[in-house]
RNA sequence: GGCCCCAUCGUCUAGUGGCCUAGGACGCUGCCCUCUCACGGCGGAAACUGGAGUUCGAAUCUCCAUGGGGUCACCA
C-alpha cells in the first residue's frame, strides 16, 4: 500500500456523548477503523466526556451500539476523561509551575467585550493577554478570592505539520492567542485532555473530521511544551448536507441508529459510508473484507462531501437483494409483526418474493401484508381494460381448473393461465388472478403469489373475487 | 472579518501532462422485457468555476480571481 506507516499503528476515535450518535461520527469512525485494521494497527475507543453538563450515559451507550451495529470493534478498554481528572490534574500543575499556563480572571462580559471588539476591527478574535503578565503574588492573591481559568501561553512562531490527506498545513501561532486550558487544576478542556490521552494512549495517528483541522496547531503546541511527541494527523473532508453545510442535528436526520431503525442494513451502511469521501478502483459495492484488502487514506477525497439518501436506499435495496432469504428473514425479525412471524412457511415465502422489492425492511410490513390478510378491493379492480366480461369469466374458469386437481406447481399453473390468455389475452388472464390474491393494484405475480399461498389459499381467494364481481 | 481547507455531471466520484470525443455509480430519462409492481437489459441528457502563465500539448503543474466550506467558547 501507498501509505503505509513505519511504525505500528495505533489510532482512535474519540466522541463525546453529548447528543445521539451521527453518520459523521460514524464515517470518521470507519475511516479510522480501516486505516488502523488495515495496517494490523489498534484501534481505541475514548470517551470524551469532559462537559460534564452535556455528557450524558445513555449517549456513551448509544456510541457503543453504534460501533457494534457496523462491526468497528475496538481494542483495550476504553479511556473515559470524566475518569482521568488526576492525570490532568498532573499535567496542568506542572506547566502552571513551568510557567507555561497561567491563571487568567478575566470575566466572560471582559472577554466577550473585547471580542465583538475585535472583530469589529476586521481582526482575527483572540485573546488579549490582560493576565499574562500578573506577577505570582498577584496571581496567587488573585486565586483565593476571584474565580479563575488556566491559560496556555502560546509560543511565538508558526506551526506546521504534514497532514496525510492535505499535505502540508501552517498556522502562524500569534493568530491563536493564548487558549483557556482548564478551568481549574482538574477540569481540563478538550484540546488539553485530548493531548495527554493521546499521548498517554501512545497515539501515532490521529484520524479526524476537518472541523478539528484548527485545533490541531493548539494540540501540537501543547504537545511541545509537554515535551511529547506529535502523531501523525489525517484530517477527514467533513459530510455535508444538501445545502452544503457541515451536516448537523437541525438540518437532517443524522442519527445513525435512526437509519437503523428505518430499516437499513449495517452492511449497506457501511459501504455508503465508504463511498463518502473514498472510492475503489472498480465495482462500487464493497464490503468489509474487500475494504480491509483495498482501503487508503492516500485516496481519500479532499473535499466535503454531500450525503445522498437516495444513494443509500439503492445501496440498502441492493444489499437485501443480494441476502440469502434466510439471513434476511433473521434482519427482518423486529420489523414483522408477531402474527406474521407464526406464519413461518408463508413468512419465508413472502420475503423470498418481496426480496426485490424493499428498499428498507420496514417496507416489508407495509407491503406484504396481503400475503397474511386479504385486504378488501373494490370489484372492479378485478377487471382488465376493457375487458371486464372476459376477466369476470376467467376468474371462474381458473378457479374451476385449480377445484378440479390437486396439482398446484408452477407449470401447471402457467400451462392454466396461459391456456386462458390464448382465449382472451394475457392480460384479461393474469391481471384479475393477480388481483383476486393480492388485493392490490400493483403487487408481485399472481403466480408467485399463489404459490406462497398455497392451493387452499388461492381457491378461497379466487371463491371472493367470484363473490365479488357476481355481485 | 482573520486564519485554514477545498473546487470534474444535480450527488458520490475516476482521472496525477498526451490513452479524454472526460469514464463509472446514484438520481433523472427513452426503449426493451412485462398482467401490475419490482428486478434486469440497452440507450440518452448531464461536469473539468473563470482568467493568466508553464509546455509541442493541460481536467491534470504555477499564479491570481471567484465561489464554497470549516474555525475563531470557561463545547467537543
Amino acid at each position: 500500500m501507498d501509505s503505509a506507516p513505519k511504525t505500528p499503528v495505533r489510532t482512535r476515535f474519540a466522541p463525546s456523548p453529548t447528543g445521539p450518535f451521527s453518520v459523521g461520527n460514524a464515517r470518521t469512525a470507519l475511516f479510522a477503523w480501516l486505516y488502523a485494521r488495515r495496517n494490523g494497527g489498534t484501534f481505541l475507543l475514548r470517551i470524551e466526556d469532559t462537559d460534564m453538563e452535556r455528557s450524558k450515559p445513555e449517549y456513551e451507550e448509544q456510541i457503543r451500539d453504534s460501533l457494534a451495529w457496523l462491526g468497528l470493534n475496538w481494542d483495550e478498554t476504553p479511556l473515559r476523561q470524566s475518569e482521568r481528572r488526576a492525570v490532568y490534574e498532573k499535567y496542568i500543575k506542572k506547566l502552571l509551575e513551568e510557567k507555561k499556563a497561567y491563571f487568567c480572571f478575566c470575566s466572560e462580559e471582559e472577554l466577550e467585550a473585547d471580542r465583538t471588539a475585535q472583530l469589529s476591527q476586521g481582526l482575527a478574535p483572540k485573546y488579549g493577554g490582560r493576565c499574562r503578565s500578573l506577577t505570582d503574588e498577584e496571581s496567587a492573591r488573585r486565586a483565593a478570592l476571584e474565580p479563575h481559568v488556566i491559560r496556555f501561553r502560546m509560543p511565538q512562531g508558526s506551526i506546521s505539520f504534514t497532514d496525510l490527506i492535505r499535505g502540508e498545513v501552517t498556522f502562524e501561532a500569534d493568530i491563536i492567542g493564548d487558549f483557556i486550558i482548564a478551568k481549574d487544576e482538574r477540569t481540563p478542556l478538550y484540546n488539553f485532555a485530548v493531548v495527554i490521552d493521546d499521548e498517554e494512549s501512545a497515539v501515532t495517528h490521529v484520524v479526524r473530521g476537518e472541523d478539528h483541522l484548527s485545533n490541531t496547531p493548539r494540540q501540537i503546541a501543547l504537545q511541545k511544551a509537554l515535551g511529547f511527541g506529535t502523531p501523525v494527523y489525517a484530517h477527514l473532508p467533513l459530510l455535508l448536507d444538501a445545502e452544503r453545510q457541515k451536516l448537523s442535528k437541525r438540518r437532517a436526520q443524522t442519527s445513525l441508529l435512526a437509519y437503523r431503525h428505518e430499516g437499513y442494513l449495517a452492511d449497506a451502511m457501511f459501504n455508503f459510508l465508504l463511498l463518502l469521501g473514498w472510492h475503489p478502483e472498480g465495482d462500487e459495492i464493497v464490503g468489509r473484507d474487500e475494504a480491509l484488502k483495498r482501503f487508503d487514506l492516500s485516496r481519500v477525497q479532499k473535499a466535503g462531501a454531500v450525503w445522498s439518501d437516495e444513494k443509500l436506499s439503492w445501496m440498502n435495496a441492493h444489499y437485501i437483494r443480494a441476502m440469502e432469504t434466510s439471513a434476511l428473514l433473521t434482519e427482518l425479525a423486529s420489523f414483522v409483526p408477531k402474527a406474521w412471524q407464526e406464519k413461518k412457511e408463508l413468512l419465508a415465502k413472502a420475503v423470498g418474493i418481496e426480496k426485490e422489492r424493499m428498499k428498507t425492511l420496514a417496507d416489508f410490513a407495509s407491503r406484504a401484508g396481503f400475503f397474511f390478510e386479504l385486504p378488501d378491493y373494490p370489484p372492479d379492480m378485478l377487471f382488465w381494460d376493457e375487458k371486464p366480461d372476459e376477466s369476470k369469466e376467467n376468474i371462474r374458469a381458473l378457479h374451476a381448473a385449480l377445484e378440479e386437481t390437486l396439482t398446484f406447481t408452477p407449470e401447471f399453473l402457467t400451462a392454466t393461465l396461459e391456456a386462458r390468455a390464448k382465449e382472451t389475452g394475457k392480460g384479461a388472464a393474469y391481471w384479475p388472478f393477480r388481483v383476486a390474491l393480492s388485493g392490490e393494484q400493483s403487487s408481485p405475480g399472481g403466480i408467485e403469489i399463489a404459490l406462497a399461498l398455497g392451493r387452499e389459499e388461492t381457491l378461497r381467494r379466487l371463491e371472493i373475487a367470484i363473490e365479488k364481481v357476481e355481485a
